[in-house]
RNA sequence: GGAGAGGUUCCCGAGUGGCCAAAGGGAACAGACUGUAAAUCUGUCGGCAUUAGCCUUCGGAGGUUCGAAUCCUCCCCUCUCCA
């Protein structure tokens, strides 16, 4: 069924991740020549995928065009307890309605890099939700509470006395019987997975099964550069973000942070990447046309090359030009109110006292002009541009 | 079940009767600089009014007091140790 060699394979899979867990089970599982089934788990806790689901996204893809069995498993179940991994907190619980909304749309995301129709579509309710109680008693017997408080954020969570509840230690035991299920040959996911990986390798082995290879690939920072990227902290980048928004939100990142974005979500080779590095710093390249090249590089891969390039030419419009936003929002208002009470009126600003401190730090400007006023009154001509700090646009229509 | 510690403004974290809208740090926002990068500097950072001032906030509900985030009572929640 394949063309590649092993070696090649191999090289290929390994590519970019992390930890690669039984990399001779792995050998073995391909020497049998047949499609190995990949498995990689995504919790719908949020309506949208986001850049960091798509490296692991990627990685599956990769598998795919090997020739391998992709199983895009939605967590609908687990989803509901909420995976503790890298977490301080206890993450707050779903409704089941909403879970199934946001699993329609990550599949439907999914298939801007997987060939979703190759792919297994599984959800893990099916199995998981049919357990019973003893089934589930069973379950939580084959581990134990000092094999889970190994993990480094549990463990770090119980010495600072941060709470832990009952259910997050169940977690691990789901998703590894999720692997049981699916009889999966290997399972991908982030770095912060693989303490839950490694519990699937060990229940598999109590089925009787072989177990899975554990492949993990790095977390993508978020566009914060600090945090992980992660919906519920705000600094990541939508894959159904428009792409003007995609465009800004990664000319926003940092220049040191940009080249982990390359590296990760990047199809230029590594090889490519380092020079263009290189030519960076002998001033060959400006960082800031690397970072555009980026930037277009992935609008064009969740839209299209015509997106891309409209979003690029939108963007030296607004701020390299000192232009406005193609669509600016725009407002009827009165002639002769209070510009604090506008501002504050149509929520440009959340109140009146956050309006008078906009103009007074002079991020408020009219038709270009810079307002110091804080009892400006509008004027009775139209239409007025307003500007209130760097992303904020409006026009009023006076009358 | 017993003993102790603790719940403060977005987060961390000071504050133990008035000088507290509440130190400090972070985040965020704004201005300068610039490539909407980083770094740096400056300012803002509950609401209303902007002159003064007023109103709402310190887990919840009551109470003491001229006056409480700070004292008392009850309740809720978290953590630690013991059983």
């Amino acid at each position: 069924m394949k063309t590649k060699s092993i070696e090649e394979q191999l090289k290929l899979i390994k590519r970019g991740s992390v930890d690669l867990v039984g990399e001779d089970e792995l050998v073995e599982k391909l020497k049998e020549n047949r499609p190995l089934r990949i498995k990689a788990g995504f919790d719908p806790t949020a309506p949208d995928l986001h850049l960091g689901h798509t490296v692991v996204m990627q990685k599956l893809r990769q598998f795919q065009d090997l020739g391998h069995k992709v199983i895009f498993l939605m967590g609908d179940y687990t989803a509901m307890i909420g995976d503790p991994s890298g977490r301080d907190e206890t993450r707050p619980t779903l409704s089941e309605d909403l879970i199934k909304k946001n699993a329609e749309t990550y599949v439907s995301q999914a298939s801007k890099v997987l060939d979703i129709e190759e792919a297994e579509v599984r959800f893990n309710s099916e199995w998981l939700g049919t357990m019973s109680g003893p089934d589930f008693l069973r379950l939580a017997s084959k581990y134990t509470i000092a094999r889970m408080i190994e993990r480094d954020d549990f463990k770090k969570r119980y010495t600072e006395g941060h709470p832990i509840r009952i259910h997050e230690f169940i977690y691990p035991l789901l998703q590894g019987q999720d692997s049981v299920a699916l009889e999966a040959d290997v399972e991908l996911g982030g770095t912060d997975q693989i303490f839950n990986l490694l519990v699937g390798r060990e229940l598999q082995k109590e089925d009787g099964q072989k177990p899975q290879v554990v492949l993990t690939m790095p977390l993508l920072v978020g566009i914060d550069g600090v945090q992980k990227m992660s919906k519920s902290y705000g600094n990541y980048i939508g894959i159904t973000d428009s792409p003007r928004e995609i465009f800004g939100k990664v000319m926003s990142i940092s220049d040191e942070l940009m080249w982990n974005y390359y590296e990760l979500l990047s199809d230029l080779s590594l090889d490519e990447i380092e020079e263009m590095k290189e030519e960076l710093v002998i001033g060959k390249l400006h960082p800031k046309i690397v970072k555009e090249n980026l930037a277009m590089e992935l609008v064009a891969r969740f839209h299209s090359e015509d997106d891309a390039k409209n979003a690029r030419d939108e963007f030296e419009n607004i701020f390299k030009k000192k232009g406005r936003p193609d669509e600016i929002p725009e407002f009827d208002v009165k002639g002769g109110t209070i510009l604090v009470d506008v501002l504050t009126d149509l929520k440009i600003c959340k109140s009146k006292s956050e309006a008078r401190r906009m103009i007074q730090q002079g991020a408020v400007k009219i038709d270009d002009t810079r307002i110091d006023d804080i009892a400006w009154t509008l004027p009775h001509n139209s239409p007025i541009s307003v500007q209130v700090g760097k992303r904020k646009f409006a026009k009023f229509l006076v009358n």
